[in-house]
DNA sequence: AGCGCGTAAACTGTATGCAGATTGCAATCT
DNA sequence: AGATTGCAATCTGCATACAGTTTACGCGCT
């Protein structure tokens, strides 16, 4: 049984980056509410393992903002009401105009290729209404755009913010015909971005990204009831 | 709210917290080179505690990205290089544009009316060439400009940036004059946040943060040889 | 001499035990 | 009865012990 165990780790990550995972899905889909207390005993029975990574996990989950910590008391999930998702959904359209605007006065030519080989590359899965692929796609498009603003420090802070939203923007490709709208952002995006237009770039990917977000709060509220 | 909470904790130290300040400081002021290891055990002696507070001190370090972590390897330095600070300097600026722009629109009379205030009572610390009592200020001026951004997650990210760099401004206002530049700096900003001018804040505190990076980042090249 | 291979040392990951802090309850006092 | 203090159960913080993994070195083989 401890083989067993093992493989999964190798599998998956090892046992406290799983349980960051398993205890962060529970938090950001509401399975546990704001304020419910998560003791260390509790969490080692219910994952089989002993305090020892528990505590590491409720570190890290600390350190993400999804549980508070005191010293000397359980740590307790955080506060994510839907006023702080609505914030981080503005920070990410502020943080993807920012990266649009940068990549459109830094991108070198290559980068600027592979973005627009990216894009049309997509048409296809938007035909095909392959919402997977799409969702595959849409991912390295965006990240493309982080890394094409060249400055680390912001990529990691999109990326993060963009993690944290992960679950919440899951569904959003579901909903009718927004596979070809973001097809159509997207594209409105590279254009200007290929003619070096900063602004046009920057104004684009704030409202792209409104755009994702309205409709996944929509989504996330249904959610949380 | 919830975010000034948890810096206090931080302020009050665990072992915990003491030795993640504690080798940040390392880290940040190159004591510890990029790439070195960070063993568990030595740390652990070189602290007189066990390997447990440094696993978890490592991993919160992990997370700030003062080191990165690979299962069953070292704890190893970040590369916080010359470039990734200057990402870092450039990212505080467009935050702080954010932040000033959205101040602009959405801050209260009464948090302009506070931002005012500080930033009069200010004039007299110039004239006295209080450095450290200036310095107080500072923080609490641009704390005043990130809440009235009424975005907590833009709260969170600017501090947070803000954090890691601090030390590498601590001694930007020895400067000669600077104290005074700021002050005039300062006052753009406001000016234009109480006429309720997005971009011209926007704009006045983007400079504002440049200004202050390149002063740093000379400062920080110094302390490196 | 160079190349594997195996073994041991060093180190990380996890479990468990103990000490101190906190909380809730209950018995006592006002 | 309500408040208060003391005690017990519970839980966190840290130390220590053990298991599994990686790395480095030396030995033998070609």
């Amino acid at each position: 049984m401890k083989q067993i165990r093992r493989k999964q780790i190798i599998r998956t990550g090892t046992t406290v980056e799983q349980m960051v995972r398993a205890i962060a899905d529970m938090i950001v889909t509401g399975v546990m509410h704001p304020g419910e207390r998560l003791d260390e005993l509790s969490l080692a029975v219910r994952f089989d393992v002993s305090r020892t990574p528990v505590r590491e996990a409720l570190r890290e989950l600390g350190a993400m903002g999804l549980v508070d910590r005191e010293p000397n008391r359980s740590a307790v999930v955080a506060n994510v009401t839907e006023a702080y998702l609505h914030s981080m959904f503005e920070a990410m359209s502020e943080l993807e105009a920012i990266c649009a605007r940068l990549a459109a006065e830094r991108m070198t030519v290559d980068e600027r290729h592979a973005l627009e080989l990216e894009h049309r590359a997509s048409a296809r899965l938007v035909h095909a209404n392959a919402q997977e692929d799409y969702a595959a796609h849409n991912t390295e498009f965006h990240t493309r755009l982080y890394r094409g603003a060249h400055n680390d420090h912001i990529y990691e802070m999109v990326t993060q913010t963009r993690a944290r939203l992960a679950p919440f923007r899951r569904a959003q490709f579901r909903l009718p015909g927004r596979l070809a709208k973001s097809y159509d952002e997207h594209d409105v995006i590279v254009t200007a971005i290929m003619r070096g237009d900063a602004a046009a770039a920057s104004q684009a990917a704030f409202s792209h990204v409104a755009i994702v977000s309205d409709a996944s709060i929509v989504f996330a509220s249904d959610k949380a009831e």
